[in-house]
DNA sequence: ACTTGGCACTCTGACGTTCCGAGTGCCAAA
DNA sequence: TTTGGCACTCGGAACGTCAGAGTGCCAAGT
C-alpha cells in the first residue's frame, strides 16, 4: 500500500517531467493527478524516493527530477504499455507497404520512425550474418578484370572488382560461376567458408590464381564485410532539445556520425523483451550520457535479422516511444518476409 | 585609389568578422590591419559601404557586419585564392587513394571534406545521366522471379526484381541477357531507350511479356531512377554555430534531411568558374537563408559527372573553403578516372 | 578634396540589488 | 501514518546603474 503509492508518485513525477521538462513539486503533483493525499504526504514520499536514488533536486527549493535510476524503474515496472491505435497501425502498414525495394523500405522506415517518435531514428540493414547467399554472379568487365556480385536472400547485393594478372577466359569464368553457385547458393553465411574449402582443387593449375582471388572476394563479401549499413534520420529533432540538454547536441551528433557507434547501439538486443531500452549511462557511448536508446529487433518472430530504434533525451515518453518502435519493427519484419 | 581603399576595408571587415564572429568597429580595424589611415577615415568609408548595402549595423553604436551582398562582392572580387599547401594536397591524395570501392570513395570524401572545412559536407554519387552501361545481368532467383543487375561504368550497380506470371525458361533468359548486353553495353544512358526500341520483336510471342517487363525495368533503372544518392557528413559542425545563427540549426538540419534539397544544392553548377558559391538567399532553399553553399563539380576536366560541396554559415572562411572544395573535387575526379 | 581629431550621443551588456514565489524540511497535532 | 502549519532557502525575473565601444558629424588641417 505504502510502496504502491511511492511508485505512483514516481510515475507521476516521470510523466509530468517528461511533458513539461520542468522540475515537479509536491503541490503540482496533487493538483494534476488525483492521488488522494496532501502535498505534505507527497513530500515525505519524495524524500524517501530521493533517499533511494530515484529522483533528485537540481537545487534546494526546486521540484524533483527523475534520475536515470528512476527512469529505469519506471520503464521496468510502472509504465503501462501504450498500444497503438488501429488507425496508427493502418497508417504504418500502408506507408511501409508502398516500398518498392530494400533501400526504399529502409528509407521509409527511418522516416516513419523519426516522425512517429519525434526523435532521431536508426535502422539497420538486414544482417549478413543471419542470412544466406541466393546467387553469385561473375562478369568480365575487361580483359583482366571481373566483377563479382553476391546476391543475398534479404535482397541485398554486394559487389567486388577482381583484378587478375593474366587475361580472363570466358570458359573458366563460366565454369567457376557454376561451381561457385553450386557450392554456396542457399547456404547460410556461416557455412560458406567450409563450402569453399577445396574449390580451387578442381581447377587447372594455371587458373588457380584467379579462382583463389574470387574465392577470397566471396569470403570477404560474406564474412569480413560484417560492417553493416545503418541509416539515420530525424536529426533535426535533436535541435528541439538544445535548452534541456545539459551538454549541447554537438557530442550527440558526433557520436551518431560514427558507424561503429550506431552498430553498437543497435547491436545488443535483449532476449526476453521485444523492446530494449538503455537509459543514460547504460548506452555506454561517449557523448550519449544524457540520451536514452530504444531498440527492437525485426525479422522473423524469435530470430531477428537486424534491429532498429531511436535515440532521444533521457526524459522521453518511454511508453509511447517503446510501442512505436515495437510496432514499426513488427511491420518491417512482415514486409520483408512477405516480399 | 579611393575605391581601392573601400574594398580593402570591406575585405578587412569580412576577414575580421569571419574570425571573431563579432561586429567589427573602426578602431579595431586600423589596429589589426595596417591601413595607413585613422579610424575617422574608416568610419567615412564604412558609412559609404553601408549606403551601398555591403555592410550593416546590428544596432546604433555597434560595429559593422557584412551583408550577403558584401560577402558576394568579397567572393567575386577581393578574396585571394588561398592555395593548399603541398602537405595538405599529399594528405588528401593519400587519404582518398586508400579507398577500395565506390562507396568507400564517397564515404572518405565526405569525411575528408567535413574535416578540412569544419562544415557540413555533401557528396553526390557519380551521376547516372552522364555515364554509360557497362554490363547487364539477368539472374533467375526462383521459378517466377528474376533479378536484373545493371552495372555502370562508374562502378555503380542498380538492381531490380522482376516478377513474371509464367515460369521462366533458362534459355530465354540467356538469350535475353545476350541481346540486352549487345544492345546497351557501353551506350551512354541517353541512347539506351532507343537501343531497346524493338528488342521485343525478336522474341517469340509467348516470351514477350517477360521481355517487356525486363526492358521496362532496364529503362527504369537507367532513366526514371535519376534520383541520385547524396551522402552527408559533419553535421556535428553545425552545433558550433548555435549562438551565431540568427535562426536555430533546426531548420538547417531539416532542410538537409530532404534528398530533393540536397540535389538542388548540388545540382546547378556554374560553367565558367570551377567553384560555385551561393550566399544566403541565393541558395533559394527554405531554412538555409543564413547559410552559404560552396560546390564544385568533379569528374572529367570540363565535363563533371557529379558534384560535391559544403554548407556552412554565411560568415565562413570563403577562400579557405573554396580551395578545399576545389582540391577535393579534383582528387576525387582523378581517383575515379584512374581506377 | 580628403583626412583627421574632437566631441556629444547611443546603446549593449555586465554587474549588483531587490524581491517574489515555488518548493522544501520539519514538527506537532489529528 | 497523515496532515496543516511554519520557517527557511534559493533561483530567477525585474530593475537600475554604469562603463565602454562605437557611431555620426563638424570644423580644422593638409
Amino acid at each position: 500500500m505504502l510502496e504502491d503509492r511511492r511508485l505512483a508518485v514516481l510515475r507521476a513525477i516521470v510523466e509530468d517531467y517528461v511533458s513539461t521538462h520542468e522540475p515537479v513539486g509536491s503541490k503540482a503533483l496533487v493538483d494534476r493527478h488525483n492521488l488522494g493525499v496532501s502535498p505534505a504526504t507527497i513530500r515525505n514520499d519524495m524524500a524517501a524516493l530521493e533517499e533511494e536514488g530515484y529522483i533528485t533536486h537540481p537545487h534546494t527549493s526546486a521540484g524533483r527530477v527523475p534520475t536515470d535510476r528512476g527512469y529505469r524503474l519506471f520503464v521496468d515496472q510502472i509504465s503501462d504499455v501504450k498500444p497503438m491505435s488501429a488507425a496508427e497501425r493502418k497508417a504504418i502498414e500502408r506507408f511501409l507497404g508502398d516500398a518498392v525495394d530494400l533501400d526504399d523500405v529502409m528509407g521509409r522506415t527511418v522516416r516513419l520512425l523519426a516522425q512517429l517518435t519525434q526523435q532521431v531514428a536508426l535502422v539497420q540493414y538486414p544482417s549478413l550474418q543471419r542470412s544466406s547467399v541466393r546467387h553469385v554472379e561473375l562478369i568480365a568487365v575487361s580483359d583482366t578484370r571481373a566483377m563479382l556480385v553476391v546476391i543475398m536472400d534479404t535482397g541485398r547485393v554486394e559487389q567486388r572488382v577482381i583484378e587478375c594478372s593474366a587475361p580472363l577466359s570466358e570458359d573458366v569464368l563460366g565454369d567457376l560461376r557454376a561451381k561457385l553457385n553450386a557450392a554456396v547458393a542457399n547456404k547460410p553465411f556461416a557455412f560458406v567458408p567450409d563450402a569453399l574449402q577445396d574449390l580451387d582443387k578442381t581447377f587447372a593449375q594455371e587458373d588457380r590464381v584467379l579462382v583463389q582471388a574470387v574465392m577470397s572476394a566471396v569470403l570477404e563479401a560474406v564474412t569480413e564485410r560484417l560492417e553493416e549499413r545503418v541509416v539515420l534520420g530525424g536529426t533535426a529533432h535533436l535541435a528541439r532539445y538544445q535548452q534541456s540538454f545539459p551538454l549541447a547536441i554537438q557530442p550527440v551528433l558526433e557520436a551518431l556520425e560514427e558507424q561503429v557507434v550506431l552498430l553498437r547501439l543497435l547491436g545488443e538486443l535483449s532476449i526476453e523483451s521485444p523492446v530494449t531500452v538503455r537509459i543514460g549511462q547504460e548506452t555506454e557511448v561517449q557523448g550519449l550520457e544524457s540520451t536514452s536508446v530504444v531498440t527492437a529487433g525485426y525479422g522473423r518472430e524469435h530470430q531477428p535479422v537486424a534491429s532498429l530504434g531511436i535515440v532521444g533525451p533521457t526524459h522521453m515518453d518511454y511508453p509511447g516511444t517503446m510501442s512505436a518502435v515495437h510496432a514499426v519493427a513488427q511491420y518491417v519484419g512482415k514486409i520483408l518476409n512477405g516480399q
